[in-house]
RNA sequence: UCAGGUGGCUGGAUGGCUGCUGUUCCCAGCAAUGGGGGCAGAGGAAAGUCCGGGCUCCACGGAAAUACGGUGCCGGGUAACGCCCGGCGAGGGCGACCUCAGGGAAAGUGCCACAGAAAGCAAACCGCCUGGGCUUCGGCCAAGGUAAGGGUGAAAGGGUGCGGUAAGAGCGCACCGCCAUUCCGGUAACGGAGUGGGCAGGGUAAACCCCACCGGGAGCAAAACCGAAUAGGGAUGACAGGGGGCGGCAACGUCACCAGAUCUGUUUUCGGAUCGUCGUCCGGGUUGGUUGCAGGAGGCGUUCGGCGACGGGCGUCCCAGAUGAAUGGUCAUCGGCUCGGGCGUUCGCGUCCGGGUACACAGAACCCGGCUUACAGGCCACCUGACUUA
RNA sequence: GGCCACGUGGCGGAGUGGUUACGCAGCGGAUUGCAAAUCCGUGCACCCCAGUUCGAUUCUGGGCGUGGCCU
C-alpha cells in the first residue's frame, strides 16, 4: 500500500473524518484530485475508484522516546497491513495516530479498534469536522452548543 | 562464612505463521517487469552533542600577531585530544583502594558583607604591669611597657611545652612547621640528609591578571552532478490599450471618442516612478534523483617489545546502510522477575504447585578516537578486612 | 541529523559573590448604601545534583526541561 510522505497530505487528511479508539486514532478523507501532489499520473480521466488508498502514520513525541515510537509505528503498520485490505475504500487517505496506550494494548484489541474506527469513519464520511456532529451526541448538548455559537 | 575494593564480560533462548531493506543467483520475457531461492541486517551506550580528528566548502601569500576562547604537577602513549597509562604531591579510609581544574598570591589591581578595637599595615577595645599625681581610701587621672588572657569572625601576623620576666614577648631552648642554601637519589615532578635564619610573606586566580601551550570559519540539511511543470529574472523578435457605431456568419476591416491603472511629492495648478501579450534562447535551481556512503587511525587470532597505555610482525575476514526513515509483528514453549500456598532449611535460600508479566537502559542516519549520562539481572579474575575451624 | 539560546512567586519581568526589586493577580482591612476605582498591610520564588569559596541565584562542570534556526 502506498504511503503518505508529504506534510501537506497529512494536513489535508486531518481535515477529514476522525475517530478515536483506545488504542489508536484514525483520520480519513477522500482524496481531492487537484491536491494529489505526489502523483503526476493521476489526471482527471482516471476515476477515483482506480486510485488506491494511501496510509500514513503519526506518532508524536508525547508518546515516548525514540524506540517506543518505533515500536508503536511497527504495531500500527502490522495491524494496518492486516486490516486495511478488508475495510479501506479506494481513493481515500488514512492517517493512523499512535497513542500512549498503543504499546500496551493487546494485538487483537488493536485490530478490532482499527475495524470499528474504519466503520465509524466511513459512516460519517460525508460530514467534515466543521459541520454538526452526528447523532451520537445527545440532543441537549447540540442545542446548547448551537446556542453558544449563536 | 560475612562485609567490601578493583578490573573485565554479558545484556534472554528456540520454533511456527507472516512482513521490511540491501545484495546476489535462477526461471519467464525483446524490454519494462513478474515469480522463486540464498546471504546479511542496531548498541555498550546507537543517547547527550561535551572535546579531538578525517572529509567538504569558504577565506587566506607560507605564516605570524592582537583580541577572544580553551588547557594547566611530571614523564610517556596517540593522527589528535580537555582522553589513556605510569609516577609525584595533598586529602580520606583499619585496609584493598578512592578523590583532586594539582602552574603563579615576595609583577600589579580588586574583594573579604555582618560582627569586631583592628580584615592587611600594622595597630590596641576590655585587660595585665611599672613607677608618678589626686583621693571621700571605693577608686580615678595622665605617661610608659606589653599582647599572655577575654570577646567577634571563615580567617586576628607560626604551633606545643619548658625556662624567663614587673607583666609579657622567638626573648632563649627542645620538637614540629616555614624560608634560604649545599649535597645525594631520580629524565622530571619530587624526595632524603646537612647547614644557616628566630619567622618575614592571611585568604581568594572556577575575581581581573601573569606565564607556557593550543585553536582561521562553517558544517554531510557540508559539497558535487542530473533535472521537469508553474511562477518569477535577463536578452532578443513580433504585436501594441479600452469600450461604442457601421460592414461581415466569423476572423477581421473601418470611423470618431476616451487616453488607462497603481504608488507618491504638492494647498492647488503641476509633476515623478512602475505596469501589456506571444515565441525563442540564457542564467539561477524549489519537490525529486544520483554521488558523497562504508576497505576503515577496521575486526579477530597469534607472536615479539614495554610495568602499562600502546607499538611492530604474521595469518585471516569483509561485517547494517534506511531517508515519514528498514532491521519487524504475532503465537507457543523454556528461562528470568514477581505474588500466593505446601515442604525442607545452615534462615542466606532450595524445591513443588498455581497465577501475573509491561521482560534493564535504550533505536544507527557521513565516519572514527574519547568523555559524560542511563542501565533489571547474571558471570569471571585478582585483592582487602573481620570471624570461625584445621 | 546539525547548530544555538533560555530556566527567578500564580503570570510577566529586573538584578547582583553577602537573606531578590517592581508590576499584575490572591488574601485581609479602610473608603462606599453596595460595588468599581483608590489607599494601607500581607503571603508566595532563584530548575536539579556536585565542586570552588568563609559564604553560590550569580562562578565552574554534569543532568533535566523549554524555545528557536538550517530543510
Amino acid at each position: 500500500m502506498e504511503r503518505l510522505k508529504a506534510r501537506r497530505d497529512f494536513l489535508n487528511t486531518a481535515r477529514g473524518a476522525k475517530w478515536a479508539a483506545p488504542g489508536l486514532v484514525l483520520q480519513a478523507r477522500r482524496r481531492p484530485k487537484s491536491l494529489s501532489s505526489s502523483e503526476p499520473l493521476a489526471n482527471s480521466e482516471t476515476p477515483a475508484s482506480d486510485v488506491p488508498a494511501r496510509i500514513g502514520f503519526t506518532v508524536t513525541k508525547k508518546v515516548g522516546k525514540a524506540h517506543v515510537r518505533n515500536r508503536v509505528k511497527r504495531r500500527l503498520r502490522a495491524a494496518a497491513t492486516e486490516i486495511l485490505p478488508l475495510g479501506a475504500k479506494p481513493g481515500y487517505d488514512y492517517v493512523l495516530i499512535g497513542r500512549a496506550g498503543t504499546i500496551t494494548r493487546a494485538y487483537c484489541d488493536l485490530k478490532t479498534d482499527l475495524l470499528t474506527a474504519l466503520s465509524r469513519v466511513h459512516s460519517k464520511k460525508n460530514h467534515t469536522r466543521r459541520s454538526k456532529p452526528p447523532s451520537d451526541s445527545s440532543s441537549t448538548g447540540s442545542v446548547t452548543a448551537s446556542q453558544k455559537q449563536g
